[in-house]
DNA sequence: CGCCAATAGGAGCATATGCTCGTATCGTTC
DNA sequence: GAACGATACGAGCATATGCTCCTATTGGCG
């Protein structure tokens, strides 16, 4: 026998969390494949569409995403011209993300892909199941621990 | 408002799934950072230490990761000193994965700061709500869906 | 024995993730 | 209006993630 039984990292919170998302990411990339969208690069561009215009940095606390990891994220979308980014008039610092004309096009053409991965995932897994282990992950976010504080 | 109430993407499994993996693995990485390790290099440390040596592709299986990422995550391991990456004497298809005598005083160093983030996790977010995630999130690796094979 | 499918992995590529440090700008405060 | 802290980013770095294509080796099969 292995020494499983009595493998404490078993009980690793981050561990059991990391492979889930490596999992699951895969499946939701391969879903999205036909579309030419990644999942993450799918969640920015339909982000966009709901809220429509907004800062790096707006866009980025959306998807709990680092600021710098968004902007280097947009770079292949505003390569293949999906988004624009702007310099706002009015705060120079800032640049504007938006959903340019494309981008709301290869939306369209990933939506129901997404929609399709959605509803296979929660008929394996329990459409109730899925609700609260979502409702699971939000409360994660809400541990107080701000890792991305000082 | 905004148009919260109406966007569909809210109830995006995946998104969920990353948002709270960023979050935790950020929470994770800073509590294991004084003792030098990432959470995930402290995983591999770990899975070795439990159930010794073993090739790259089993210890990239142990956690759910691909056999090409694990193999470029053992590099700064192997540079520090702490694992050693070593053709296999039986199999010279394969290379063995062992912990390092400095891996293992590595891992013994970090090992209390991980209890004590598990306990603070824990303490925080339930520790049967904990538990239940876990079981949750290994069940979702049960679904089925095989993003990697062909 | 020779061939071949399967296995284990490496190289190179692209994206993902997030850090530190530096820059430009803004708003406030004196 | 000059100074200063806060804000919004970019550049450069390092690791993380996983793909495709490639090589080496193994084990089985005719």
């Amino acid at each position: 026998m292995t020494t499983a039984a009595t493998d404490p990292g078993e009980a690793c919170n981050n561990l059991a969390l990391r492979r889930a998302a490596r999992y699951l990411g895969a499946t939701y990339d391969r879903a999205l494949a036909p579309a030419g969208l990644r999942a993450t690069q799918f969640s920015i561009l339909q982000k966009l569409s709901a809220y429509g215009e907004m800062t790096i940095g707006s866009l980025a606390d959306m998807i709990s995403m680092d600021r710098t990891t968004m902007a280097s994220n947009l770079k292949p979308l505003a390569r293949e011209g999906l988004v624009t980014v702007e310099p706002s008039a009015a705060d120079r610092r800032a640049r504007i993300v938006a959903l340019a004309p494309d981008g709301l096009s290869r939306m369209k053409t990933a939506l129901p892909l997404w929609r399709e991965m959605q509803a296979r995932f929660e008929e394996r897994f329990g459409q109730g199941e899925a609700a609260r282990l979502r409702a699971c992950l939000d409360g994660v976010l809400d541990t107080g621990f701000e890792p991305w504080a000082e």
